[in-house]
DNA sequence: GTTAGCACTCTATGGATGAGAGTGCTAACA
DNA sequence: TGTTAGCACTCTCATCCATAGAGTGCTAAC
């Protein structure tokens, strides 16, 4: 862990680290820029506000805070809060009762794999009273295990795929006239027969074989779009680096006093539906082990730059990875926003450990 | 279609009707209280602006206008866009050119009916500048197609239920040790013989019946968990009236000046969570045949007393009923949203249509 | 190195004022 | 009788100004 050291002169000394965490802390519950008299009243330092005044004014020209005006108080930078993220030792964990009820919570949905992501979502918002996101697993390579075709009304089906992980793909389907049950049911069995336990690539690979073979009965046409829109679904899912990104409490984010102009927050909202950015974050916070911190610029899209991320992978890597997090203003109480997200995270992974785990029991 | 006379006297005459659409259609456009003045100019009224003083006064008795203070214009009341929406006679369609685009894009999502609704969410927000919002058609009854139960690791499985129109139902199972594939395999032949064409209320019976059966071989708890289980999953899905409501562009409403305080539309954004109030909202638009206007108070929640509803039912009424609509301030533009709407709804109807057809093609 | 004291700067606040918009009334007019 | 010009009146809004207050940075003394 390097100390945020930005710029120029030497490192600061114990006294300039405390008070610049003084700041910050002051900052970040009252939203306005905080003086030189506040911080001896309210952190009990045993110097005068003169002396402050003497390290706020170094703490300035080093870049971790700024001036809105001469006559206001100091306002942490980007660099300020990367120094107080960098500076802490220890998470502050939830509170019991909080991770009685989360758990809790889980638990009631520890079965349906689709409501986990809005679950950690919505828990993350609640309990950082800021916007809470996550993206479900996303499978590393998809593998058939099984398909099905099940006729809807005379000319039409549903092609299901079941994936090796037990996700699920579906893809409407439009028959020829006069397709009998049988047909379908001999269709599967073909599709099951060659692509169970294939890959994108291998079905691909399959299905040029199919345009090889002789044989073209009754079911021959059926069983190769069934598999050309099988490909076709496949592909996107691998393709896709997330598939959705989950979010709840946005308000909580539009609550805050920075955001009241809401013309900022407009922008935020566009960022996240951004494919690529997003896809560019997937990557990096899933590829890094451990949770990520990304303070205001240091986001990439210039939308992003008042706003702070609190971002935790979890899954198994090579199997199935993803990301739950905390987005909030860069004014945002990072120790309980890490500490939260760290369990939140630790909850997902335990579920998809189970969901993976192939040891015996 | 009853003219929109709310209380007293006598019913406003032609000049009078067509001042009171001509305020409404200038503040729709311009967000600012309409003066006598501004009308004469613009709307070339062949009177002086004290007679359409006199006849603004008028309106404001009858109740369909009101003053925000002495020396300002008049804004509608909810009675005066009332009486403007039932005044309506034709809609407004959409643009050729919009028709086209849209069309394309439902027809790239034709197979992939869980992205129906999100699309018409997005198009609507889009088509009319406000919020689109959208839910799925919710089948009436859910009855059981097929059980497939597919294992994971070692001991969890994924139990999926297909029901009657395709739709998914997915849980997961933990396995007892030592269950092997051959088990699943017979333990979904016997739920499948047992349960298929079924509803939850019959599957219920079934599995009293499975109580009270002599036989317990190894199959048969499984079987009786997985059984439980359906049932579980089948009784949530018939007692959600809706499943969820997909919404887009609730930005655009946001930058509304009349949302600029970010205080309301969170009032609004939380009244759309609220369960109860969206369960009456669904019943009430897709048990009248035809697409409704709710205008400011006449919806009940107090956050939604500053934002108007255009909603239109789709589906086929007995087996599969939905919504699309529009939400954005009062100060909407009615004719147009309906135009849209109907337009939207129009399209979801087809592609339900085309689901259900069960005649010959 | 620390601090008290002080001049200075900038913002925020609260009238006061005047322009502008729009009304409602009245008396004259067709 | 309905319409209109004219006018006094009311209320908002923007601007200006003065003042209070917060906070700084400097300097001289400790």
């Amino acid at each position: 862990m390097t100390r945020g050291i930005r710029r120029s002169s030497g490192p600061l000394d114990q006294r300039a680290q405390s008070i610049l965490r003084a700041v910050i802390e002051e900052y970040i519950t009252s939203a306005a820029p905080v003086g030189s008299q506040t911080l001896v009243e309210r952190h009990r330092l045993r110097v005068s506000s003169a002396t402050v005044r003497a390290i706020l004014a170094e703490l300035e020209a080093e870049g971790f805070l700024m001036h809105p005006h001469t006559s206001a108080g100091r306002v942490p930078t980007d660099a300020g809060y990367r120094f107080y993220v960098e500076s802490l030792t220890g998470d502050v964990p939830l509170p019991a009762v909080e991770q009685l009820m989360i758990r809790h919570q889980f638990g009631q949905v520890e079965y349906a794999t689709d409501q986990w992501f809005r679950l950690a979502a919505s828990t993350l918002a609640a309990a950082t009273h800021s916007a809470g996101i996550a993206t479900p697993a996303k499978p590393r390579a998809a593998r058939i295990r099984r398909f099905e075709l099940i006729s809807i009304g005379d000319r039409m089906a549903s092609l299901i795929i079941v994936l090796n992980e037990g996700t699920l793909k579906q893809t409407l389907f439009t028959l020829d006239a006069g397709t009998s049950e049988a047909d379908l049911d001999e269709a599967v069995r073909r599709l099951n027969a060659s692509c169970t336990g294939r890959s994108a690539a291998d079905v691909a690979e399959h299905l040029r074989w199919f345009d090889e073979a002789p044989a073209a009965d009754a079911v021959f046409g059926l069983v190769r779009r069934a598999g050309d829109r099988a490909l076709r679904l496949l592909r996107e899912f691998d393709a896709a680096t997330v598939e959705q990104l989950f979010s709840d409490g946005l308000l909580n984010v539009m609550a805050a006093p920075e955001f009241a102009s809401s013309e900022k927050l407009r922008g935020v909202f566009e960022a996240l539906e951004n494919r690529s950015y997003f896809a560019e974050l997937f990557e990096a916070v899933t590829s890094q082990g451990d949770l990520q911190v990304y303070i205001g610029r240091e986001n990439r899209p210039d939308e992003m730059a008042d706003v702070s991320l609190v971002l935790a992978p979890y899954g198994r890597p090579g199997a199935a990875v993803g990301f739950v997090g905390v987005l909030g203003p860069t004014r945002l109480h990072y120790p309980e926003a890490i500490g939260t997200v760290r369990f939140v995270s630790g909850i997902m992974n335990d579920l998809v450990d189970h969901l993976y785990a192939t040891s015996p029991g």
